[in-house]
Formats: structure tokens, sequence, C-alpha cells
DNA sequence: TTTAGCACTCACCTTGGCTGAGTGCTAACC
DNA sequence: GGTTAGCACTCAGCCAAGGTGAGTGCTAAA
């Protein structure tokens, strides 16, 4: 049943004043900041109405109305104003972003730490493959009789390399015929199509050479496994402390170990947000992670081509301040896309990816 | 003034008993704790004058007794007994060190997060140079007539690369070229002396190759700063609210804040210790840092060869089992260092850096 | 349907008394 | 002289009682 507009407009002042003072807030307060020219005895029983709905609830009989999950849940998806940024806040985004045009993995922690300085959220965020990572080229460079370096070079364009000593000396030509042989056997393979037995088959065609085949491919299958098992970034894990949610000390632990454990926020949280498109809340109970029941997350997903996509977030109390971080998020989010996007380079300052 | 022997035991027990529970320890509880066959009213006198000398405190006139930072630095100098650790956890570090002997980087951070999650108190760890950082040796490898990768090696055997893509074509004999001018010219070099003079000579006998070699050699440049400039990592920090004497969630929070600002961290505290031999205790006001001035902190410093240096520390509350802390901190180090000094290689899993 | 009025509820604060752990001091003891 | 027993004293912590005020639900009138 839709609610009549009064009650609409009720709601979301009750849903923003508790979002800025994190007080229950009663019939009078609303009088003055709702709008309505109506006194405090029909807000009150507006109030009841929502409350016996299921949108509203009372901590205890003499207390204010405070949103439930419902609650918010009508407020984001129906009440909930689009915020703008400020000129300023657009500014010192675009500065950061183009300050680290480093490394990807660089930027996306980089920008994770952003968005929970302009929250005052613990963020996270991560980039993620949508597809299977094939190796384009092997590099092999002598650097001494007995150690040399490889190279590696996937389809993503991600350059890795590794320094190898060995117990036997090598020689020049000995190396050029193994970069043969490697870019012939293993370019274009995924990580699954690295079998053992292709790699016998390699070996035997080396002939001598101390088994530096599987040395130099198992080093590039940990280069793939890396950039497929995506790593998150979390930052300002501190804020949580700011608060008044989590004066109690038992919930903000509780948070703060879910965000420091790496695998379970990756799978319950990030890795399922990669294939959304664009923004999404997560309100309390509609979490997944049990940890995550009383708290709010706001997500945002973008593409950086090629195949990888990536998602940033921030998580909080269910009183957050949805439409603010909702912006930010989205803000940042468009920014590293447009970032990633820009395959047509500036003469002067070359693409460069580690 | 030397105290008496039964003093030291007196101190000995009062500091014990409140490492381990955190309250304040009365004369009659010492009576059956501290192994002295007086009674109650004699320990009273002893405490009396401990408190006199300011080696105890007393929270409020009817409470019992707990060390001040004097009171602990005496215990900590002269009192505690070495800590042996048992045989389950030496393995434990063991196997994790061993699992993990990747890059240099992710072996520090890894030592971090173990010390963090072995003594339950918030870790960090890094390594720093005592010396300069030389370039070694760089290679250029064409990928297509537009891309390259540069290589560069230092003194210190770390290899890191970057993929440059260029508006103009570029062939194999000029990449040849650049190599060669490369290496003559900046091998052996510190970051000072890559010099802006130095850069336009260079450029100057490379002709028409687009200002290439800056390109590069800024990218080198990056790479010595990136060395020389070593970065902290912190780990374990929501153990903070494990400890009672962070409740007043003020002081968990400055002190949060601190650990997680790499900046003051590696300067106030990391890049000192760096210098210092073997293991160190800094009770409360010991410290520098404004926000360490009652808390305590436990370091240990490694070497890792070929000038560099690492030091891993502990960050906790000065009522912390320093014996135990110290134990597994200093095997962990030593560990370390065992780590990168085994210079000699086991033939079938040759040495490898990043 | 809205409003005013009123009795009611209940978290929160303050106050005061009680308890018990722990002290310092003194006087007796070895 | 050092050690001990005894005793009066202090004070944080706990609990119960009472007061306050914000906020409610209900009712009756507009």
């Amino acid at each position: 049943m839709e609610l009549t507009e009064r009650k609409k407009k009720v709601l979301r002042a009750v849903v923003e004043s508790y979002i800025s003072t994190a007080e229950p807030v009663g019939s009078k307060a609303l009088m003055e900041t709702a709008g309505l020219n109506v006194s405090s005895a029909t807000i009150r029983n507006e109030l009841a109405d929502l409350t016996e709905e299921g949108y509203l609830e009372q901590p205890h009989t003499s207390a204010g109305r405070i949103p439930t999950p419902k609650g918010y849940r009508l407020y984001v998806n129906e009440l909930m104003e689009e915020q703008r940024l400020s000129l300023e806040e657009t500014r010192q985004i675009n500065e950061a972003l183009h300050l680290k045009m480093q490394e990807l993995d660089k930027v996306i922690n980089e920008a994770g730490r952003m968005v929970s300085a302009l929250t005052n959220y613990p963020a996270f965020a991560l980039a993620g493959n949508a597809r299977r990572i094939t190796i384009r080229r092997f590099d092999l460079i002598l650097v001494d009789t007995n150690s040399f370096i490889a190279v590696v070079m996937t389809d993503t364009n991600v350059v890795k390399n590794k320094l190898f000593r060995l117990p036997a000396e090598l020689s020049e030509p000995q190396l050029q015929l193994l970069t043969t042989l490697l870019n012939t056997a293993f370019v274009g393979k995924t990580l699954d199509q690295l079998t053992p037995e292709l790699m016998r088959v390699a070996e035997h065609a080396a002939g001598s050479s101390y088994g530096l085949i599987s040395l130099v491919v198992s080093f590039a299958m940990e280069v793939l496994d890396g950039l497929e098992h995506s790593s998150v970034y979390t930052s300002g894990t501190s804020h949580i402390l700011d608060h008044p949610e989590y004066q109690d000390l038992d919930k903000a632990q509780k948070l703060m170990t879910y965000l420091s454990e790496e695998k379970a926020l990756t799978e319950s949280l990030a890795i399922p947000a990669l294939n959304e498109e664009g923004a999404k809340i997560l309100i309390g109970p509609e979490n997944v992670a049990e940890e995550l029941k009383d708290t709010s997350v706001v997500l945002a997903s973008y593409d950086i081509g090629d195949g990888m996509k990536g998602v940033i977030g921030v998580v909080g109390p269910t009183r957050m301040d949805y439409a603010k971080v909702a912006a930010k998020l989205s803000y940042v989010a468009d920014g590293l896309a447009k970032l990633f996007g820009q395959t047509e380079l500036p003469p002067a300052k070359p693409d460069k990816e580690e």
C-alpha cells in the first residue's frame, strides 16, 4: 500500500534528522522541521501509523522514533534527493586521482583512501577480472653467468619480473633458446591451460636446462594467479570510532575485524558487487555477511575496460548519510573509469603500467 | 640507591600481577604471590617506600599500587626473566616465514602480521637502507612498433619494470642504441647523481629519440626513490580494542590514527630504530611521539645484509607483557635475518626478488 | 480530520547510604 | 631494628530511591 504524501514527508524528516543527530526524534521536533503546518498531535498519529507499518521503531515507549531498515530503504529508493558535490569537492577528487596515475594497484588503493577521507567512513576498493588472463610474452635477460631476469607480460599489459639465480652457468644462446621455447609453448594460455603435461613437453624440448622452463612458468602462473585473485585495500578503519553507534566496543571491534579480514570482505561483499552496474546501497540486514547485519554499505562499481572491473565501497552505521556518500562514491568511481578509459595518451607522458 | 633484594621481589610481583590482571594490586594479594614469608603490614611498608621512590603509584588513596614507567623500566632492565618460546610457537613462526619467501616487501609485511597475531598487539614492520642505492643495469624490450618495456635493476638486486607507449614508431636498432647509452651514462649512479645536466648530455647523444632517455631515467629515479623511502606496514590495529586501557575511546582512536599515519610512524619510531642493535623497549613517556606517551613500544631490528636493515615492532599499553613480547619479536627478527642471510641457495628453488 | 489536553511511561540523572578492599599509623613483639 | 597485629580511615563502586523531562497514546472537542 502506498503511503500518503504527508506520511512520506514525515518519514523523510525523521530519517534526515536521525542521520544528522543520532537521537530518536519526537513529534514536537518534527512539527518544526518537517515543514507541515500541523500540530504535534497529528504528527504523532502519523508516526504511530508509520511505526505500525514497520518504517519506524521506538527504542522504548517514551522515546522518539528511529527509522527501521525498511524505513531507510524507502528513503533511499524514493525520498532521497540526489546530492550534488560542491565544486571544491570535485576539484579535490580530480586532483587526487590524477596525481596518482601510477600502477593500477596504487590508484585503486588511493581511491579507497580518498573515499574514506571524504566520507569519514571506512572504505575499501578492489579491481577484479571478468575474464581469464593470458600470457602475451616472455623475455629473459642475462644478468651474469649464473643469474637472469624473467619478464612476463600478460594480455592486460601487466608486466612482472623476477630475478633467478642458478647453481650452474648459463650462456646467451641457451637463454635465447629458452625464450623461444617459452614463447611458442605458453603464450596465449590461461592459468588452467598451463598443465603439467605441457610443461613436461617443453622441458623435454629444452634438453639439459635444469628445469628452467618450469621455474619460469611457475613464476608466470603466480603472476596470473595474483591478477585473477584481486585483493582488497581497506582504509580508514579508525573512522569507525568516530560514530556514536560504535561506542559499543564490542560492535566496533567486530566490524573492524571483519574489515581486516581480506578474504571475508572480498568474497561476501566486493566480488558479488563486481557484476552490478553503478551504485548500490545495502542497508543493515540486507547484507549477507553476519558481521554487517546492523551496518550499511554503499558500493559503486566501475569499468576499467579490457575485461576488468573495480568496486569501491564504504561501510558505516545504518544511520549513514546515504545521499552524500552515494554521490561522492559515484563521482570517484566515474573518475576512475574515465582515468582508465583514456586509451589515447598525451604525447609527452606515455601510459604506464607495472 | 640500590633497592634491597626484598623490595625488588615486591616490585617484580606487583608488575607481573598488574600485567596479567590490569588491576591495582594490594598488600594482601602480594603476601601470597610474592613468595616472601612476611605479613601484609610489612609489605605495606615496602610498598610505601617503593611509592616514595617513584617506582609505584596509587590511582587513589584506598586502591592498590600500579607500576610507574620508572617501575616498568627497572623491571625490564633487571627483574624480567627471559622468556623462552614454546616449541609450538617457534614451529609456527618458522613455518609462516618460510612459506612467504617471496618479494622482500611481502615478507616484511607478513612478518608484521605474524607478530601482531602472535602478541595480540598492533604491529608494524619496515625495511630501510643504510646506504645509497645505485643502478646496476638497464634493459629495454621492444613489445611492438610503438611500445617497449624498460627493466631497471639496482645494485640491491631489485628489479622493476614499466611499460611505455609512444606516439611514434620505434625500431630494434634504435632501442639497442638507447640501451647502450643508458648503460654507459647512468649505471652506478645514486639518485642524487642523476642530474639534469647528465640527462641533457645523454639526450644529446641519443639524437632524435623524443626524450626517451629522460622518460626511462625518471622511471629509474622513481624506483630508487621508492626503495630509499621505506614504507611501513601496519597490522592488527583492531587489537587495540582488546585491552582494557583502551576502553577509553578517545585514547584508542588517537593511537589508531597515529598508527595509520605512515609518515609519523616511520619518522618518529621506525627509522630511528634502524640503527640500533637488537631489541629495544620504550616505556610510556620514553617515547618521543606525543601520541605514544602512555603507550609502550617493543622494537627489534635485524640485518638483511647488502646494507639494508629492517625494524619490526609492537605497540601496546605500558602494562604489556614485555618478556613475552620481546622474546617473540626477537625470534621473528632473527628468523628474518637468517632468511635473508642465506645467500647460498638450494639448487631446485633459486632465490628470487622482484 | 485535526487539534488540545492530560495522564502515563520510562530513560536518565542525582543523591545518599553501604560495602569492602586497601591504606597509614601506632604500639607491641622478637 | 625490623616485623607484626590491630585499628581507624579513605574512597571507588554499587545499589536504591526519587525527581525530571521528553515523548507517548488516548480522548474529546473543534
